[in-house]
DNA sequence: CGATGTGAAGACTTTCACAGCA
DNA sequence: TGCTGTGAAAGTCTTCACATCG
């Protein structure tokens, strides 16, 4: 479709720490700032310099040497390399606590994607409306993917419906998941499949806490370090 | 402490995945199977035989040649690395949507986590009971911190609120903190932090997708590959 | 002169392939 | 014989350091 799209592949590493560029280079726009460093836009995402530079040149050279970078057009290019200028469909599968919180979640509208539908099989639930959106039965599902043009899935079902949601997902048309569900969802080839798992991130949590508690009884072995880990 | 601790330090990349056998080898013990093949856990996990094994090695040799490991054995073995023997206790920070779904998480009591407060500064959420636990005032976060040993912090706030909310956490004495707060916050060495936010995860998807797209209109230029990524 | 862009070195992670043990 | 445990190779990611250019 548009002419010279993603000119390199660009390294997963990467394309995980551009939503934060992103998101902190909206900050700067909105605080007028039009021009920034690779250094100061290091410190605010808390990465190395040159880890930086390195990342925005996988998309081209887009910066002016002994100046920076033009915050806006930065913004413009990292947009663009994300699919951000795309409006993304999405719909979200139960419609539990952790549902509803998705689908209230104010970030959406603005980030390019819609809340096409919510969806749940327990009667009770039908028909509420969370988010501005009215939950419908999961029978309802392949229809609203395939008429609303649905790529994007998000699972927030208890652990054991997560794989018939997203075998009814991957029915449906959906090409990429989101799954919040503490399991390991199988899907085929092709289908880009991510995990976020609440109990996992605390898990990695208390094992550093739990080296801090035993390096600290050990006379101080190992200075205890690791200051910040990005989610991806 | 405890005499024989983290024999070895565990790379990090392990660390993330220690979690996710644990929960398949949970589902073994379950099903009654007592015994695991390193092709069998990685089938499960979506991962290589030989990452498993390599996995499993840096706890120790808990394996049997020609037969494969113990369940059991394991299950204890990978829960005493994460020091899921201890346990842990957390305060939640923002009692909106998301501060609700987090405390109605089943999932913290059967691991070892245990939630000792859920605070907010909205007058209009104070008193409310969510998931069990009464919502209290941010000012009193540091007292119960204090008095009940609090280690892990969880900010569900807005963004706006969340470096406030991460340096109160800090002052009172927490050690570890989960953001899912879509900014950067900012905290000393020696202070974990591990950010999760839904939006950068779906702009992570939207990349892939947007690929997949250009991909097939380029006449199949490069095959569609990619079908699960780990979260940490 | 100051900050980008990038080869090259170094660190970390994954995968291979096979010796070694039950 | 079958599966673990692990050196070594391959691959990926990070960091350094400096040539380059505005």
């Amino acid at each position: 479709m548009s002419p010279h799209r993603s000119r390199r592949r660009i390294p997963d590493a990467t394309v995980a720490r551009l939503p934060i560029y992103l998101q902190l280079l909206n900050e700067q726009l909105e605080n007028e700032v039009a021009n920034i460093s690779s250094d100061e836009l290091a410190n605010l995402a808390a990465v190395n310099a040159a880890k930086v530079r390195k990342d925005l040149s996988y998309m081209g050279s887009y910066g002016t040497r002994g100046v920076g970078y033009d915050v806006e057009y930065l913004v413009y290019q990292i947009r663009r390399e994300l699919g951000l200028d795309h409006e993304w469909r999405i719909v979200i599968v139960g419609a539990g606590n952790l549902g509803q919180a998705l689908s209230g979640y104010g970030g959406f509208p603005d980030r390019g994607y819609t809340i096409e539908g919510v969806f749940d099989i327990d009667e009770s639930k039908l028909d509420h409306v969370v988010g501005g959106v009215r939950v419908r039965h999961l029978d309802d599902l392949a229809q609203v993917v395939a008429q609303k043009d649905v790529s994007i899935g998000v699972i927030a079902t208890p652990a054991g419906a997560a794989q018939d949601a997203a075998n009814r997902l991957i029915k449906s048309g959906v090409t990429s998941i989101l799954n919040f569900a503490p399991v390991v969802v199988s899907a085929p080839l092709g289908i880009t499949v991510r995990r976020v798992d609440l109990s996992v991130e605390l898990q990695i949590l208390s094992y550093h806490e739990q080296r801090r508690l035993t390096a600290a009884s050990q006379l101080r072995a190992v200075p205890a370090e690791s200051s910040s880990h990005a989610s991806a």
